[in-house]
DNA sequence: TCTATGACTGGCT
DNA sequence: AAGCCAGCCATAG
């Protein structure tokens, strides 16, 4: 997505709102640990988006091209790889899982509760 | 411009 | 317990 997407104006308004978001939810994502996963709606419940959990989901999609966002820790509420079909092969998001040492089975994350990384919790203050 | 769809969720049946 | 339904809102057709 390029920038030049811009809706300047002549009054100046605003330049992308989703933009802004998008790369709120990626600053999340790069602080999940390693060996960890958060989930879609944690991301949007810390972050505040009334859009809620789904656009997350869209972020990812967006978030594609970026070797900096590690989208494959990011699950849904009951563990499961759920965007596992967006990496190349069906196969490719649970292998980037258990090569961290997150053991997947059948397409959910074993002892979930146990690898969830909440932010609204992680990175209360 | 309007409808359908979705890397989601929570609630109700 | 498993499944259906309705909100959520940005994109695509």
């Amino acid at each position: 997505m390029a920038d030049k997407r811009k809706l300047t104006t002549a009054d100046g308004s605003v330049a992308d709102p989703q933009r802004d978001y998008f790369e709120d939810v990626y600053e999340v994502v790069k602080q999940v640990p390693v060996g960890r996963v958060t989930t879609y709606g944690s991301i949007a419940q810390y972050l505040s988006l009334r859009a809620g959990a789904r656009m997350v989901g869209w972020a990812m999609t967006a978030a594609h091209g970026r070797d900096d966002v590690p989208a494959h820790r990011v699950v849904n509420r009951l563990g499961i790889l759920s965007g596992k079909n967006f990496f190349g092969s069906p196969t490719r998001m649970q292998e980037l899982l258990e090569a961290e040492g997150v053991a997947v089975d059948d397409d959910t994350v074993v002892d979930f509760k146990n690898r969830l990384w909440d932010p609204s919790i992680e990175l209360a203050s």
